[in-house]
DNA sequence: GCGTGGTTGGAAAGCGCTTTCCAGCGCTGC
DNA sequence: GCAGCGCTGGAAAGCGCTTTCCAACCACGC
């Protein structure tokens, strides 16, 4: 039990160089070592069976190779989705992502990137949807200062705002093309079952979508606000139906609380499109499978990850960069002509 | 920019103190630092904005905060339940976890490990099924003793006989739970959409439903095997209808091949649970609300992730320890009587 | 023959922290 | 009054690696 762990130094006296050469020679330095002593500490590497103590690295260089992601949840989809384009490249690029869930409390955030610089992580991605809790904000901006000035990048997904590279979703854009469609499906009155309120993703996707039937010339929608997740949706939904609202069709502004919300309407007996058409945001790949299939608006999730994650390990320069992700609206079976 | 982060030294400096109180009251250390000088170095920390180096401290402690958690794809809602439970758990015990996806390919897990042996770990919770390819699993156990002769613990999710800590989900008696709750509605012909044949996890499963289908003195059932994920389950239901099988109740191995296999059966026309019956395995939260609501077994994935973490956390002793977890069979609107 | 420049190997100084070891001090007990 | 103890603070030795700096050496050209 508890071999201690093969040292660099041991590999080198067993090679029969000094620490230097071997250290040169296990991690690609500039500096030209001779192919006969090269091939010598290669050799013994293999069989001392090496592994490079990463810590003490870090230490030396000044720098790890760890990747910061934090997420809300990471059970829910749209998450997890982010979470599997950043691993992947950030696994191409040899590197080690470490995840961090907030659980949704903003302030867990400015926490997570404070233990992230404790690791000297070399850049973090933000998939939190910010919000407006101003206190929240504020130590968050602190902590994302603190961690570039140590020399790390930041990028958030959704949101930018805090000076950092940014992956922006058409929040807004996709909200009013999806009202869009929906009043050409003839539809005259809308409920939406937004998010919290102070979830900068929510706002932005309801007030597209107000501007949409604005667009049309239709009367802005009942709202209905509940938490981010199934339950909130499926909450929301009850109180919408309570309401007597006169709504023929309802928009949640994610899959998942559509989810929530169409359980809701079936459990009381409401038809899905029949009755009431539904549509959601995000196209979650998970979800494409129910009946009915959901109408929604399709973000590349993955890829979003994938962007997050380049931005931020491109180096890149000293500005903040942007990238915009369009939304397609997708009309399935969810919403019917009426 | 890239202002140099706040050494220990800065701060014992500033607060006229050596480094070796510094570290002493920052650390918890046993020693005992009078109330006098250990509050000037809290203030002056908090002043400067201190946070110590994580990688300095785990070379200096030769232990890191880091804990592993290896998992085939994140976006499976399987993986990312599990995830959930490790992630609360690690955190709670103020340690970070660092994710490592294998994509699927059984060599990567031993690639992984051996990254995360590098950081210097302190545990890792393998949740990639196991394989039956005999020579990733060899890689992999050496790696698995490497990392343990290290101090590190290892913990896997299902599937044992590795030496490391285990949480065992009920596969088999879960199998053939299902199989007897489904025949006791009437079925006499069974078909099973079973995983790749060498997962392990696919394998008990579909032994555990063929023990219950001797049970109750039923013919084994036609099976088709796919791939481990929604699509190898759409392709593999397309195969059984293709070959005219006579089944009435089809048993999915997992509840997303369960949901590829629905959409095919929905796409010929096939009516569930009219003209045909299906289960899965799992109980998927995010699935739950799919019409018609699919029955399955129920595990309690995030507990097993917590399960998994706290068996790693926990110190332990030398033994490796197993903890099974039971599945419960619950029926829902996708199997009908026959 | 010897100075020059270009290589290659090694000694050693850190990187930021923990922890041992020792010195100093105020007590207690005889 | 003093040996002996328990306690607190500081000096310093690492932890395993990178990287500077220097020495040694080779080949040249004059």
């Amino acid at each position: 039990m508890s071999a201690r762990q093969v040292t660099l130094a041991e590999v080198a006296k067993q090679a029969g160089v000094s620490l230097a050469t071997a250290s040169r020679v296990l991690n690609g330095s500039t500096r030209q070592v001779s192919e006969e002593l090269s091939e010598r500490v290669l050799r013994t590497a293999e069989e001392l069976g090496y592994v490079p103590n990463a810590s003490a690295q870090a230490l030396a260089r000044n720098s790890s190779s760890l990747v910061g992601l934090v997420v809300h949840d990471i059970t829910d989809p749209y998450f997890s989705c982010i979470a599997a384009g950043v691993t992947r490249v950030a696994e191409a690029a040899g590197l080690s992502v470490v995840l961090g869930t907030t659980g949704r409390r903003p302030e867990r955030e400015a926490e997570l990137l404070s233990t992230l610089r404790a690791h000297r992580a070399r850049a973090v991605v933000l998939a939190g949807s910010r919000t407006t809790d101003r206190a929240a904000q504020s130590r968050l901006a602190t902590e994302i200062d603190a961690f570039t000035e140590q020399g790390g990048r930041v990028a958030c997904v959704s949101q930018a705002k805090l000076g950092t590279d940014t992956v922006v979703p058409g929040n807004r854009a996709g909200g009013r093309a999806l009202a869009r469609a929906l009043t050409e499906l003839g539809h005259k009155k809308f409920a939406v079952l937004g998010g919290p309120s102070e979830l900068v993703v929510a706002r932005d996707r309801l007030a597209g979508f107000k501007a949409g039937l604005t667009d049309a010339g239709i009367a802005p929608p009942v709202v209905v606000n509940g938490a981010f997740t199934r339950d909130g949706g499926y909450e929301a939904a009850m109180e919408l139906l309570a309401s007597k609202s006169r709504a023929t069709c309802v928009f949640a502004v994610t899959d998942v609380m559509a989810m929530g919300a169409m359980a809701a309407l079936r459990e009381r007996g409401v038809r899905i499109p029949e009755d009431m058409s539904i549509a959601g945001f995000d196209d979650i790949p998970t979800l494409r499978d129910t009946v009915p299939a959901l109408s929604t608006v399709r973000l590349p999730l993955e890829e979003m990850g994938e962007i997050a994650a380049g931005l931020v390990l491109d180096g890149g320069g000293d500005e903040a960069r942007t990238v915009r992700v369009a939304g397609e609206v997708v009309l399935r079976a969810s919403t019917a002509h009426n």
